[in-house]
DNA sequence: TCTGGGGTCCTAGGACCC
DNA sequence: TCTGGGGTCCTAGGACCC
């Protein structure tokens, strides 16, 4: 009787690698892609190849700094539709081998596999990536998607790596909690706060302790996360969006709020063009503001009707610039807009 | 070092209602 | 005159992920 698999399935160094496919002279070379690809400018990096991250460069990583630590890497722009057709590559060549397919990003997905033998499936799966793609990925093997997402990491780059309720504490016991998938930086302080510093030690904490520290719900779940548990469950039901936004961060900072006020209307346009596009009235829009050097704020408002108009939805956004310091200067705007529940 | 863009979910306080 | 308890909605902010 064979047993129930999830496999992750992660591209390595994903947009890099598709730059490399297109442009083979840049193999073996330093390469970032981030922004708009100008290193003097506001941007951060969405993806350095393994050659750019021996010189300590990552992803998140503003690229003013990258350059400095890599001053002649290959910095290019992101070209999301460039990645995006090879996604649809990737996802079309996982579908075909049979089973279920849960898409989590343009490079990941999970697959739920019932095997005997998951690493013989694995190795199924990265041939047949590399033979569509020509890119190569590597294969988590969990009884949960918890394990199996983090098993990615052990198994990279092309590889794979098992990782089930029989070693998980004898791999991951030891590690700090942010080795876990959903938790951070911010959190892993806090928990060491609380005297937490390894996963065995959030393994053994206290549900109630935690949720008085971090909520009801987040409090026992983190618990669950140090235990290693989660769902097994791998679903094909298409992701369906809640909500469609778009932002700018300005190069310079913008001091004239009537030039806020006409970043403002054409986000707007643009998030209310996503939405008609997927016949999703919008019911809520939100306001984001980013003051200089970096202080967030967002403000909201419910929309008297569920609407596809775009003039409606621009209105609402512009007067909600009210709500806002005009004195101060700004480095970002956004707008969101959240749409009905789609139809059944 | 100086921090993109597009998303999701949770928390907590106040409003409001019974 | 002084003031319960619970439920739900709205909103701002925080944290995380790719």
């Amino acid at each position: 009787m064979a047993a129930w698999w999830v496999l992750h399935v992660d591209l390595d160094q994903f947009i890099a690698a598709v730059e490399v496919l297109r442009n083979p002279e840049l193999a073996g070379k330093p390469v970032v892609v981030g922004g708009k690809g100008d290193p003097t400018e506001r941007g951060v990096v969405s993806t350095a190849s393994y050659e750019a991250r021996r010189f300590g460069v990552g992803s998140g990583m503003p690229l003013r700094v990258a350059v400095r630590k890599i001053p002649d890497a290959v910095f290019l722009p992101v070209d999301a539709d460039a990645y995006n057709e090879v996604s649809q590559v990737v996802m079309e060549t996982l579908r075909g081998l049979g089973h279920v397919v849960e898409v989590i990003g343009w490079d990941e997905a999970f697959l739920g596999v019932e095997s005997d033998d998951p690493e013989t499936f694995a190795r199924t799966v990265q041939e047949s990536v590399l033979g569509a793609t020509g890119l190569h990925c590597s294969v988590g093997i969990g009884d949960n998607i918890l394990r199996a997402k983090i098993a990615t990491g052990f198994g990279k780059p092309r590889g794979m790596f098992r990782l089930t309720r029989d070693n998980w504490f004898a791999v991951m016991g030891d590690r700090p909690p942010d080795a876990l998938w959903g938790i951070g930086s911010r959190t892993a302080k806090k928990l060491e706060a609380a005297g937490i510093r390894t996963v065995r030690e959030l393994a053994a904490a206290s549900e109630e302790e935690l949720a008085a520290r971090f909520g009801p719900k987040t409090g026992p779940w983190l618990v669950g996360l140090g235990r290693g548990a989660a769902t097994n469950a791998v679903t094909g039901e298409p992701w369906v969006a809640r909500s469609r936004s778009r932002e700018t961060t300005f190069q310079n900072n913008l001091t004239d709020w009537t030039e806020v006020a006409d970043h403002v209307r054409t986000l707007a346009a643009r998030a209310t063009e996503d939405i008609r596009a997927e016949r999703r009235p919008g019911v809520r829009v939100e306001l984001k503001i980013r003051y200089a050097p970096f202080i967030t704020h967002t403000t909201s408002r419910a929309l008297s009707e569920p609407t596809l108009d775009p003039a409606v939805v621009t209105d609402a956004a512009v007067a909600l610039l009210d709500r806002f310091d005009h004195a101060r200067q700004v480095r970002l705007v956004g707008v969101r807009v959240e749409m009905t529940a789609p139809a059944p």
